[in-house]
DNA sequence: ATTAAAATTTAGACATGCCTAAAAATATAT
DNA sequence: ATATATTTTTAGGCATGTCTAAATTTTAAT
């Protein structure tokens, strides 16, 4: 059995371990879960008990596929309902997340694949992050940062990196939302601020948010 | 904030209390939620200490009009819930409660009300318990067991008083659901079992059958 | 009115998950 | 290479929610 906080600790430490491939330090834990590195060495070592994660003191921790895993159920359990929340509910962008951090940690495989057949099978979330099948398998995404992108491309918005509420309170201000195409027009080296064209107008978006802005080509 | 453990407690008391009127036992809230009475007496002091409930040792407990409050509104998450499991992610009647005791504490008003709009706002759930609305407002029912019906009359099956997985899958052999009209034909005084009528065929129940469907006159 | 039985509460313990403060190990700088 | 800073771990404490066993109160019986 798996409790709500380990499975917490799974998710955080396979955001951060790229995919559970690398091993992550007890620092970067605590600051993503907001909790102090004392406590995310008690949690490690329940983890590693439980088979959920190999640990070498002062030396990180990896998760075991057996805690990539069960990450990855987490993972997919969050973005389903938030598909659901967006889609069904009527929830805007800003408004899943939190909701969705309670969703996830239901459990009923049976809920699970009935709500992922309700939704259609989506293989994207609302912020364009992949939705793992029931076998943990990815479509690997293809998008990338609008701060990477070239001018004269044209675009498509498929997720955020930062989803704080103000960022997209910010991208709502605008009218850029998820499947919103634009075209790059210049990038700014100075202060690499970057100019794109939205429908009929165009909008000046500084580095801060052409970091945080996921697209994809058209 | 009131904890998963505390809306749990709510709830039994609720039940036990018909509807929050009367004072209840240690020992009839220890059996219901299959914990020990030292854990209710300890539970109960925390519930009064939050003005949820109002306690006097060896006298039982009572709701506060606070108590009843939150125990309405998580009561009002649960059935949302079945309705949405039973019409929207096609699980049937024994499926549901399980779940159901999971979902009931998810925390969101937005989340609570865009469901019932979603679901339409529906009055009753799968085993034909009202669904309280947002105010907290239950449509009284007008159910009663099968075995207090008469004779020559023409019902319709609205829930169930167990919910048991095995009451549930007999109702199911039988083509039992709700929303089935039969008539009740005969009642035998020496078993107390009954014969009723279904569709094109006659079908006899036991008692103990009887004392747990609930119907409703047509 | 006593006594026996049942219900309830208290006392003390344990697991989970968090914290602070101090100690130990590792990384960085000169 | 050695001192300093940073990271990580340990030690000990606290709140929640549970338990067992013992003490207390209430209820039922004679």
């Amino acid at each position: 059995m798996v409790t709500f906080s380990e499975e917490n600790y799974l998710k955080a430490i396979y955001h951060l371990s790229n995919h559970g491939s690398d091993s992550v330090s007890t620092n970067a834990i605590a600051k993503r879960i907001k909790t102090k590195a004392s406590s995310v060495t008690d949690m490690i070592k329940k983890l590693a008990d439980k088979d959920l994660a190999n640990y070498k003191k002062y030396q990180g921790v990896e998760l075991t596929e057996l805690g990539r895993k069960t990450a990855v159920s987490v993972i997919r359990k969050h973005r389903l309902w938030e598909v659901f929340l967006v889609n069904k509910l009527g929830f805007s962008w800003d408004e899943v997340h939190e909701v969705a951090e309670q969703l996830e940690h239901i459990r009923s495989e049976k809920l699970t694949n009935q709500l992922d057949a309700f939704l259609e099978f989506p293989t994207v979330d609302p912020h364009g992050d992949p939705i793992p099948d029931r076998d943990g398998n990815f479509k690997k995404t293809e998008k990338i940062l609008l701060s990477q992108a070239n001018p004269d491309q044209t675009y498509i918005c498929v997720g955020v990196n930062d989803s704080s509420t103000s960022f997209l309170k910010y991208l709502d201000k605008h009218h850029i939302t998820l499947g919103t195409q634009f075209e790059v027009i210049a990038k700014e080296s100075f202060d690499e601020s970057m100019v794109i064209g939205i429908e009929d107008h165009q909008l000046t978006v500084s580095k801060e948010v052409a970091n945080n802005l996921f697209v994809k080509t058209n």
